[in-house]
DNA sequence: TTGATTTTAGAATGAACATTCTATTTGTTG
DNA sequence: CAACAAATAGAATGTTCATTCTAAAATCAA
């Protein structure tokens, strides 16, 4: 598919606004960033934003599906894993985001569009889309590959892991992660072992 | 301690804003409600709201507390039960949460936290001093009345479950609570099994 | 190049906002 | 009850905000 250069530029204009509008969203909260503020951060005038963008509100539904979507497809990446390998694969990517700290820029915005996903219907519906589609990949991952049962509800304990280690860190930054890797390590692997009562 | 007429005003006075600007910013975020809403809501003239505090910040700040104040309440409880339960009693704790829909309020106010402790240090400091509180209370019923090893890290594994959940209800809203409530059962025995390795 | 169209800047607008100021009412105390 | 202090209302203020408008610059098509 060839783009011409005026939608060339369109699209880079776009990416321009959603990174400055990123930025400013981390810093200030989607509420408290000015269009001022977005437009001299991505070098525009104000009013030029709205050429591309119909308003505040449709630039934090952009930026709420932009960064969905990048949650995603880190989760797609598994589905390249070969099934031996699967559960200490995705073991080893939350005990990961653990030891290292998990994308501090992911971690704050989630935390915005979660807020604003309890009030506005249009963000909930963006954020529930995306999820459902994680929660496919994975279910399937894990019925298909590793044979697990009840495949839904483990696919959402491991999400609850995710998100709920995100909540940890903000609350406990000095957690000790080392420990804290280990015992995740543990409890994973006992979620996604195949048996129905998983002790061996 | 006895309170004065005037006191005992005060204090409702305080309580009267704090209640209207709880709901305020469930229903509209820290920074998306004003003050002329708050004011309307606690049915006072805005320069009023003044006397009791010195800016919106400290508002928000008074909210955090509070709200924090209220969740170790409800993990202090669990220091009135019995040594051999206590365990049962938590899972149970943990696992109703899922399966009845967990305070929504609190829930919507605990993501506008979290969101508002990545970019503000006060509001950090707040949400931090109370979790080390809860964590200390929790640390000492896991080691010295259920007898775990590395009690803080399971400590941490369970909060983890708390708020992961509350995410994950609202990224996925239709799970299947039932199923998710076997399986939160399961693994929270398997955290606070005593042995080591927990598997008997 | 010329004319048309798109892109851009930046000022203008009017509403909403947090906060302050000035009165007025209410309550308390001697 | 009188006088003073505290509590309260509501208008005033100056700022910031999202959005719109006007016009200039850049780009493209012929």
């Amino acid at each position: 598919m060839y783009l011409t250069g005026a939608e060339k530029r369109r699209t880079a204009r776009i990416e321009q606004i959603l990174d400055a509008a990123a930025a400013c969203f981390v810093e200030y909260g989607f509420h408290g960033a000015g269009m001022a503020k977005i437009a001299a951060r991505s070098r525009m005038s104000p009013g030029h934003i709205y050429h591309y963008f119909e308003n505040k509100e449709a630039i934090i539904s952009a930026i709420v599906d932009r960064e969905s979507a990048r949650a995603a497809e880190r989760f797609a990446e598994l589905d390249a894993v070969d099934r031996a390998e699967l559960a200490d694969v995705m073991t080893e990517r939350v005990v990961t985001s653990v030891a290292e700290n998990t994308d501090i820029l992911q971690s704050a915005l989630n935390m915005e569009m979660l807020a604003e996903c309890q009030r506005n219907p249009v963000i909930a519906k963006i954020i529930q889309r995306h999820d459902r589609y994680v929660r496919e990949q994975l279910t399937h991952l894990l019925r298909d590959k590793i044979g697990v049962d009840q495949a839904e509800a483990r696919t959402d304990m491991i999400m609850v892991f995710v998100s709920g280690l995100a909540n940890r860190l903000l609350r406990h930054p000095e957690l000790d992660r080392e420990s804290m890797a280990e015992l995740m390590r543990e409890t994973m692997l006992y979620i996604l072992s195949p048996s129905q009562s998983p002790c061996r």
